[in-house]
DNA sequence: ATTATCTATAGATCTATAGATAATGC
DNA sequence: ATTATCTATAGATCTATAGATAATGC
């Protein structure tokens, strides 16, 4: 039934798959400097030496090759909490702060992005809706096992933390993205979950 | 020397300066939607029953509009820290997140324009420079003199903690603009200060 | 007389599709 | 045979300018 006479998908090949890496990669770098609706397609397939056309055999649309890149760069952020819990979740992030700060690239996409999708209308912005609920689940229950450890004190609101932590952290790139030398993003937040802390 | 018997220049009249005024309310409602970059000329030109050609008779280039959008929105927010000082500074601040809950639109303009702007060679890019430069030094004086004030506690610091509470607010507006009902900026800013307080 | 606004248009883009040709690998 | 890529193009935009006409107020 689903073999018959029909035309045999043959899927893609080695050098197919590898253009559609490379365009990813480069999409990564014009969304981040001109967001969605700024960046073009040509710019990107300029970048890979592809023509525009020849992108789209790769990606049907501008849309579908935007949501491959935020699932993409979104995996890769997840691995590097995954498995952490309590406070050393907590430090976990820190850890991805300071790395971050090593790849403004990868901050500017996110930063752009952000601040395009909260229109509604936006590509985006389901994705960024999903994303933020989910990391303030994250981070709520990190602090809720830490303060079950005592390492943070007994009188954190826990959901309102959640919040200002993820807050922080988006805060702290546009800052830093527009003033790097002034502003030392894992300095400030291990100032802050200082303050957390048991006295 | 300066009369002379040049073209004499008569200045804008009544209906035009109404006009002018009534752009720059509605370039604000569509940057706030599509940025910089996707908001279009014709869109605000429509809102405000003129043709994107008569527009340009007001502003004569679009950087040149949202140079001004950007110059009388911070001058209003200015106005509502301006005279206060020390912990009482800091308590205006909360006032003022408190008040752009009831103004999405505004919060929108900020939030989408600068994440817009930390791609160098946007045209809104210095002014935001600038305007985190500004307000960090506002936050940090005000943060000193609560110090001294004994408002504050004494192992707070201040610079790191103007950092702080500027990215903390930002951050807030990306969270709440993607989720209204999940996100009490006001509150989680309070809740932020509680920490800051002498023991 | 000067300002306010319009129509028309130049000159750039942009995304997506159709159809042709080149490269790859059953 | 199927995938990869190109050329060409339709159909939308977009900003800014030139030049005409309508409205306003010395």
């Amino acid at each position: 039934m689903t073999e018959g006479n029909a035309r045999r998908v043959r899927g893609s090949y080695t050098k197919g798959r590898a253009k559609r890496a490379e365009i990813l990669r480069h999409a990564v770098v014009v969304f981040a400097e001109s967001g969605y609706r700024g960046g073009s397609l040509k710019e990107i397939a300029d970048g890979v030496g592809l023509t525009q056309a020849g992108l789209l055999h790769h990606f049907s649309s501008k849309e579908q090759l935007l949501a491959e890149v935020l699932d993409q760069r979104d995996d890769a952020d997840q691995r590097r909490l995954d498995g952490e819990r309590g406070w050393a979740f907590l430090e976990a992030v820190t850890e991805l702060v300071r790395h971050n700060a090593t790849v403004p690239g990868l901050v500017q996409l996110y930063a752009t992005l952000s601040g395009e999708a909260v229109a509604e209308e936006h590509p985006a912005h389901g994705f960024f809706v999903g994303r933020y609920r989910r990391i303030r689940e994250l981070m709520a229950d990190a602090l809720r096992e830490a303060k079950a450890d005592g390492r943070l004190a007994a009188d954190v609101d826990v959901d309102a933390t959640a919040v200002s932590l993820v807050a922080l952290m988006d805060g702290l790139q546009i800052q830093w993205l527009l003033d790097r030398d002034t502003v030392d993003m894992p300095a400030v937040l291990e100032a802050f979950l200082a303050r957390l802390r048991p006295r």
